[in-house]
DNA sequence: CCCATGTGCAATCGTTGAGTTGCATTTCGA
DNA sequence: TCGAAATGCAACTCAACGATTGCACATGGG
C-alpha cells in the first residue's frame, strides 16, 4: 500500500484511467461493462485496473463469474492531503525567500552566493 | 482551469520532475544548477522545467544571463483540493450503494462479505 | 576584448507503456 | 450438459517519452 507519490500520479495521469476511474466512482462495474462504454479492448482495461489497484485506487471483488471494480476514495484523498501539504510548504520556504529578499538587512548579501 | 487533471498528474508522475520539484521547493534554481546535483542532462532538465512550467507547477525568471526556475505550491495546493473533492465523491456514491444494498427490499438475499 | 558559463534548438536512440489479437479456462443459465 | 459470457495470460505492434549528444547564440566577468 502507500505507494510512493510519483507512481500515484503516473497512475492518474492516464487519460483512459481516468475515466476508468470516474466511471467506477460512479458504481462497481466489470472489465467487461468497463470495455462496453469505452473505446478499449477489455485486456487494455485489465491492465489499466491492475494498475490502479497496484496504487489502492480501485478495488475489487469476485462476484460469481464476473470481477467488479470499484474506485477507492479513501486512497485520492491521502494523496490530495499529501501534496496540499508538499504545496504548503513550497509556500513557506517561497516566503522565507522573500522576506529574506525584502528584509532591509544590514550587510546580508554577497558572501552566499 | 489551467490544465486538465491527467495533465498535471502526468507531470507529477516523473521521478526526476519529482526530484526537481523537490529541489525547486527548497529554492529557485537554474537549469544548469539542478544538472550538476542531478543525474541527467542539462537539456533533459530544460524539457522537463518546460513540462512542468505548461501546467502551471513550475515558474520561471530571467535573471540576468541564467534563468532561475520554482516550484509553485498554489498550483499543487489546487489539484489537491480538486481530488480531495473527487475522493469524497466517490465514497458519497459506495455509500449511497451500500444502503441501498442492505435496505430490506422485496427479497433480500443475505449476501454477508 | 576574450573566455567561461548558461541557454535554446534539433536530431537521434533506447525503453517504456498503451493497445491489440489470440487462446485457454472458468462459470452462469437454459 | 452445452453454449454464451467473463476472465487471465502471453506475444506482438507501435507511438510516445526520457535522455543524450552536438551545435549555435547570448551574456557576464576578468
Amino acid at each position: 500500500m502507500t505507494a510512493a507519490l510519483p507512481v500515484i500520479c503516473a497512475a492518474l495521469g492516464d487519460p483512459t484511467r481516468w475515466e476508468i476511474l470516474t466511471r467506477l466512482g460512479e458504481g462497481p462495474m466489470s472489465a467487461s461493462a468497463l470495455a462496453r462504454v469505452l473505446p478499449v479492448s477489455r485486456q487494455a482495461i485489465g491492465k489499466h485496473l491492475e494498475v490502479l489497484r497496484e496504487v489502492g485506487l480501485v478495488e475489487s471483488e469476485q462476484r460469481g463469474r464476473e470481477v467488479v471494480h470499484l474506485a477507492v476514495g479513501a486512497r485520492l484523498g491521502a494523496l490530495a492531503r499529501e501534496l496540499d501539504r508538499i504545496g504548503r510548504s513550497w509556500e513557506t520556504r517561497l516566503l522565507r525567500i522573500k522576506e529574506v529578499a525584502e528584509r532591509p538587512g544590514p550587510h546580508t548579501r554577497g558572501a552566499s552566493g
